[in-house]
RNA sequence: GGCGAGUUGGCGGAGUGGUUACGCAGCGGAUUGCAAAUCCGUGUACACCGGUUCGAUUCCGGUACUCGCCU
């Protein structure tokens, strides 16, 4: 165990919830898993893509020594082909919250938004309203739908990004209630920030960036060709579990179209991409996190 | 040695006698339900030296380098 895990860990409080953010990459997981040893709990995901049965290797998802080590829950249970949100991860981590101490790890932000800030309590959208969306979204582009809308929601969305425009219009048209309305009647949390303790990992840039390109490495050793083999023929570049970095690309080298250092060089790329996203979201939204470096 | 073509920002790649090409990467940002998604913002670069011109990345000459053909 590094010191600054070792000191970190031992000025928590056994008794309550953890929160671990921090970019991909940056060793959340290691130090969740640490802090499980040294103090109990169980290791609950905040990832959006590891919540998918598929892409174990691919998504960093802990895997069978990992979780021998301490209890984990919200870790690939659910099949790569089933739509899921922040709605559904906040419905699923409710009644986890009741038992024993969690430790809430990941790096998807607007889940722990929404975990320590609320969320507007929206019915999941019907899949037929969803297939509709798609459909006319495709056809008659994102102005119609933004046409449609009720005022109040046009006018809070970013009317430039088009997958606002089709969640807004699928609120309206699912619960006949414009999404604006929906997000002022937001409740209360589900864990206020004060009853936790929350910790952003932080990452110097170039050290993040020499980790993804290394770890895409670690990944290849373990496996990472073959759990592609084992996805490929029911792979779907539309199904949910195809947006982890790596997953389109990986295929296309199966199919001869990529090679393996151009893969490499694509998915850490991508990564670093979405790292900075990450960073973005944590500095913005998380200021009053506890912030560490991870190194 | 001769002839020809070329030399544009980190990379790729248009173009013009005087106003931003553009794409990628990089950097910054937004983000209350597909979020590892999606979106927004951000670069005076025109090989070098002269000449013509009110003005040259763009025209002319030379130099250097690159590529091709020839000897």
């Amino acid at each position: 165990m590094t010191d600054w895990q070792k000191d970190r860990i031992e000025t928590l409080d056994p008794a309550r919830p953890v929160l671990i953010a921090g970019p991909t990459a940056s060793g959340k997981s290691a130090l969740a898993l640490r802090i499980a040893e040294a103090q109990g709990g169980t290791i609950i995901n905040a990832d959006a893509l590891q919540v998918y049965a598929d892409w174990r290797i691919l998504t960093a998802r802990p895997g069978p020594d990992d979780l021998a080590r301490a209890p984990h829950a919200l870790y690939g249970h659910i099949p790569g082909t089933t739509a899921y949100s922040v709605g559904d991860w906040l419905r699923d981590i409710a009644p986890l919250l009741q038992g024993t101490r969690p430790i809430i790890t990941g790096g998807t932000g607007l889940y722990f938004s929404a975990l320590t800030e609320g969320l507007a309590e929206i019915p999941p959208t019907p899949a037929d309203i969803r297939k509709v969306a798609d459909e006319r979204m495709a056809h008659e582009g994102p102005e119609t739908l933004l046409a449609e809308l009720d005022a109040a929601t046009a006018n809070r969305i970013d009317q430039q990004n088009p997958v606002r425009i089709q969640r807004a219009w699928e609120v309206l048209q699912a619960t006949g209630t414009g999404l604006a309305d929906w997000q002022d009647r937001t409740g209360p949390p589900l864990l206020p920030l004060d009853k936790v303790q929350p910790i952003v990992l932080s990452a110097d840039r170039d050290w993040l960036a020499d980790r993804i390109v290394r770890r895409f490495d670690l990944m290849h050793e373990e496996g990472l060709l073959d759990e592609a083999h084992a996805n490929y023929d029911s792979f779907r570049p539309d199904q949910p579990s195809a947006k982890a970095i790596g997953a389109t690309e990986l295929m296309a080298h199966l199919d001869g179209a990529m090679t393996l250092d151009a893969l490499r060089d694509t998915v850490s790329t991508l990564t670093r991409q979405y790292a900075k996203r990450q960073r973005s979201w944590f500095r913005s939204r998380m200021s009053a996190w506890q912030w560490h470096p991870c190194h």
